[in-house]
DNA sequence: CCCCATTACGAATGTCGTAACGATG
DNA sequence: CATCGTTACGACATTCGTAATGGGG
């Protein structure tokens, strides 16, 4: 048994995948421009080489073998992947600028980590990151890519939803030490840290819990510099999961109670439809799509149904 | 630009997968057992088909342009798929038998539907399911993969916790109707269904809320026939989020009230340690973690090395 | 002066197409 | 007897290896 890929002419895997899609050596030969008796000798020699009949041959049909279905499930899903590798080789169509917008919350949790990402593995794409209010409604014209917290009015544009915000109360694990929250109310002891959307009041409701401000609270603008505030051990905040998904993993943020929690505010994505989405901002999407659900993001079914779309144009393959 | 796959030389692909590798000629032309000067003109036809250098020339040296860097990631993925993919086609290597045990709720609430999965793909495996009680602590010898709840003895296997049980009330969206249950005290509005571990009490507990028997509740041995009740609108289940996910996906069953709720009552995995474990075995347990991480189990971390291993030692595709 | 990549040319291998064969329904 | 897959054989094309060339360090 030859399970070697070396040993293997790969022009007989390409002729198996379509002899093994079409089941009919006369068809498949047509596909490929090439004769009948070809294919026959590349497959008898394939099969030899593996030592396992890849088809059936009952009378003059042809039928995959158990092995030869498998084999065939491998070769045009390794096929398929290298055909939309090769559709954004070319630096050519990929140079130009990609303006993202977003907000400077998300920026800076995990956007600027995203693009460099982006920029290991397509240098020649400008990118230009332009930062919104969090409650933005209009884009500007010059956007290719814009996540916004909140629904924006763009008509002329593709707006998907990407998913609910899902707030956490968050603190530095030096803050918290050896003690646990058991309960809601037990987070008063700790100094609360606020940014305008003002969602600790709400939390506290949600959870059975009669608020008062306590000692030691700040009040903030924007939500990243109660999370910066929290990590430098200064209180609790109340932050969307994905917005502090890498603090947690890396250890510099804890959860402190585990409540689910959300005020139905979502992130949209918005981004040219079919034509007016060129190829740059396509691969940027797909990353955008690998990296939240690689982080676990609870997408939703119109996100989802979008990174499909993207990935049959053509997508690329995992973050690392 | 020559975007297709059809266009090019496989084999120039697979000479540019060793010389990307190396980025120097003679060292992948030892590897390849070729000349140098092969490589040399397989690399140069290939960039000139796809229009674009792949390597940058400066002075002696080679260097992975961008293009380059994005079609050997490509180039690399495929073939490593290939190359796993090879390693089970021969049917001889598979022909035997797979014992599998567990519980008879999970054999009916995933089980079952896996191991139709594993048959269509692997019909050579002979199958065979024990059902085991839950909380057994001994497994019979002639078991090559167990799935039990609460961890077993077995010293010498490997056992693997694969993740914790989170439950959540369902009932049948016929009893629900259109009404909403907000707090979980609503909840002692629907007779109740139990099973022997009888978790609705302690639910309730961390709900804050009071339990008290009341009308129409029946209690069964096993969790599967609470929930078979549940399905036939007989009241409210409390199951395994993982044990339901087909029954909420294709609305047989709907969740009740959204809280988290965790008796510390994990899934345990336990397999042939290392030699132990044939390549049928593993195969087995391959489509068993594509199935649960597909179906968005929160694997714990000892599960996902446990899958991470198996993949390296070759797995397959992905369950559509 | 050594190491490396590239080019040139004759040789070997592999692949292909045409034609004939055998089997099936 | 029409269709299909397989085998046989001569021709073509691609790829290879050896030897020679040209840059860099």
């Amino acid at each position: 048994m030859a399970t070697q890929l070396r040993n293997l002419s790969l022009t007989s895997l390409r002729t198996f995948h379509a002899v093994g899609r079409h089941c009919h050596m006369r068809r498949a030969a047509e596909e490929l421009h090439v004769s009948h008796p070809a294919l026959s000798r590349q497959i008898r020699e394939l099969e030899a080489r593996l030592g396992t009949p890849l088809f059936e041959r009952s009378g003059n049909r042809l039928a995959l073998t158990a092995a030869g279905r498998r084999l065939h499930r491998v070769v045009s899903d390794a096929f398929a992947q290298l055909e939309k590798g090769l559709l954004y080789l070319d630096p050519e169509s990929l140079s130009g600028e990609v303006v993202i917008a977003t907000t400077a919350t998300i920026s800076l949790s995990w956007m600027l980590r995203l693009l460099r990402e982006v920029r290991a593995r397509y240098p020649e794409i400008r990118l230009r990151l332009t930062t919104i209010e969090p409650r933005a409604r209009r884009l500007h014209s010059d956007i290719d890519i814009a996540i916004c917290l909140g629904e924006p009015e763009a008509p002329e544009r593709r707006v998907t939803a990407l998913y609910e915000e899902h707030y956490l109360p968050v603190c530095s694990p030096q803050l918290l030490q050896q003690r646990r929250f058991g309960r809601p109310r037990d987070l008063l002891q700790l100094p609360l840290l606020h940014d305008t959307l003002q969602q600790w009041p709400s939390w506290f409701t949600s959870q059975g819990v009669d608020y008062e401000p306590g000692a030691g609270e700040v009040q903030f603008d924007y939500a990243y510099q109660a999370i910066e505030a929290a990590r430098l051990g200064m209180g609790l905040a109340l932050a969307d999961r994905q917005e502090v998904s890498e603090d947690l993993k890396e250890g510099r943020l804890v959860t402190v109670i585990e409540r689910p929690f959300t005020i139905g505010q979502s992130l949209y994505l918005a981004c040219g439809r079919g034509p007016d989405l060129n190829a740059r901002s396509r691969l940027v999407l797909g990353l955008i799509f690998e990296w939240l659900s690689s982080r676990g993001a609870p997408l939703q079914a119109g996100a989802e149904e979008l990174q499909r779309e993207l990935a049959a144009a053509g997508g690329e393959g995992v973050i690392t």
